[in-house]
DNA sequence: GGATTCTTTCCTGATT
DNA sequence: GAATCAGGAAAGAATC
């Protein structure tokens, strides 16, 4: 624990130089303007003291194991959920206050790999700042070990091979405190639960862009630098980009930039341990071929692109988008509408080796046979759904119903 | 390089 | 008549 605290704090976060391209779990952001050292209350500390099952309900580690966290416990800070999803907090609860009614329920900025890249510097009612929880899915490739790589369903990074994707001092979440757990745990199943955008993070830049998953990457300095005073703009709900301009207004940010960031290889859920098919060549069959691999992938393997049932699911998870390119028409059943269908073909091409020549026909024709493949399914019928646009999401999908609050330590099993 | 998954492309016909 | 849906077939890309 000591190394990695040691690891952790030599290897602080340099947010200035780097261009960062962060998966950020929510970037409907909290704006709001306050003093950093005004969000932090006794009541926190206390309960940091004495609450102890406040960081195991993310099954990563406990109290006993970070007491470091305690120690920080004043300079440091947790939101409650709901100052996430509440633009108008700030304005309720008043200045230097994220609290509203709900006082019992802390709402730690950990998930498995978040990093709190929040800034509170100075009071600027011009410049308002803003909180941004970002999930951080990190790779650092020159330091994983390829047996790392291939554990599996736990992605296993130690503190040798790998430093904590979060750590980074004062800009610190909790979770990231954990050390190697923190990404130790990151699966599918938490990706696909949480909205993804994506942004292109600098001193000078933080934008949120069209939800892309596909750089799961982040790059991550050596050196300390001085806190960050972000220069950003946020596009807001009443700024919703014309596609004329600009494809959804969002900031594309090119291949080349992402270049030399390393991918991190993110297990699925399904097809890891599954073993092949049953076509009497399955691993472990009675024959003497059990000790030996087939090569290629797995028959039932699910493949790590970047799917069509994902982009739409992002789609519809960015306010950007949504419900100005795409719509709910029932969430909580998955169905969904595509409202500008060639808008949506076109970024789905854009997304797809921006292969220009995407129309909707084509990729309703991948829905359709996705279909066949449980990411999407029928839609009910006698429940009066338009037949034209309309979709709804398959058993095989997930992460699209945000109405539904998932346990994250359920996430981590 | 083969196997598998997923997507794309093209097509015809039906439906809205 | 245009847009969309449905699905077959084949091929390509990605992955392992």
């Amino acid at each position: 624990m000591q190394r990695n605290r040691r690891l952790q704090n030599q290897r602080k976060l340099s947010l200035k130089e780097s261009s960062v391209v962060l998966n950020s779990t929510r970037a409907s952001l909290v704006p709001h303007t306050c003093h950093r050292t005004d969000l932090f209350s006794d009541k926190r500390a206390q309960d940091l003291e004495s609450e102890t099952d406040i960081f195991p309900e993310l099954g990563l580690f406990s109290m006993e194991e970070s007491s470091d966290i305690a120690e920080n416990a004043g300079i440091q800070k947790a939101l409650k959920e709901s100052d996430f999803f509440n633009r108008e907090v700030s304005k309720d609860s008043g200045e230097g206050s994220m609290t509203s009614d709900n006082d019992d329920g802390f709402q730690e900025l950990t998930s498995p790999g978040d990093l709190l890249i929040p800034m509170w510097s100075e009071i600027d009612t011009e410049h308002p700042e803003y909180i941004l929880e970002v999930e951080v899915i990190s790779s650092w490739a020159d330091g994983i070990e390829e047996e790392d790589q291939q554990i599996g369903e736990e992605f296993m990074l130690t503190e040798e091979s790998c430093p904590s994707p979060g750590s980074t001092g004062e800009y610190s979440d909790y979770g990231s405190e954990s050390g190697n757990e923190t990404v130790a745990h990151l699966g599918e199943s938490i990706l696909s639960s949480l909205p993804p955008v994506k942004a292109d993070y600098s001193a000078e830049n933080l934008i949120p862009t069209a939800p892309v998953r596909v750089e799961r990457t982040f790059v991550y300095p050596d050196t300390v630098t001085e806190p960050v005073n972000l220069k950003h703009e946020f596009v807001t709900e009443n700024q919703v980009p014309s596609i004329e301009t600009n494809t959804l207004g969002c900031q594309d940010i090119s291949p080349q930039n992402c270049i030399n960031i390393p991918k991190l290889e993110l297990t699925d859920d399904s097809g890891s341990e599954k073993s092949y098919s049953n076509d009497g060549d399955s691993e472990g069959s009675s024959s003497g071929k059990s000790e030996r691999k087939r090569p290629g992938r797995k028959k039932g393997q699910v493949s790590r692109v970047y799917h069509l049932w994902e982009f739409i699911r992002d789609l519809l998870n960015d306010p950007l988008c949504c419900p100005s390119l795409i719509r709910w028409e029932n969430e909580a059943e998955g169905i969904f509408r595509v409202v500008r269908s060639e808008d949506v073909a076109k970024l789905w091409g854009q997304k797809k080796k921006n292969r220009t020549a995407m129309t909707y026909e084509k990729m309703s024709r991948s829905i359709r046979y996705s279909r066949k493949e449980g990411y999407f399914a029928d839609l009910p019928k006698d429940k009066g759904y338009p037949k034209k646009l309309c979709f709804k999401f398959g058993e095989k999908s997930s992460g699209w119903n945000t109405t539904m609050k998932t346990p994250k330590t359920a996430l981590l099993n």
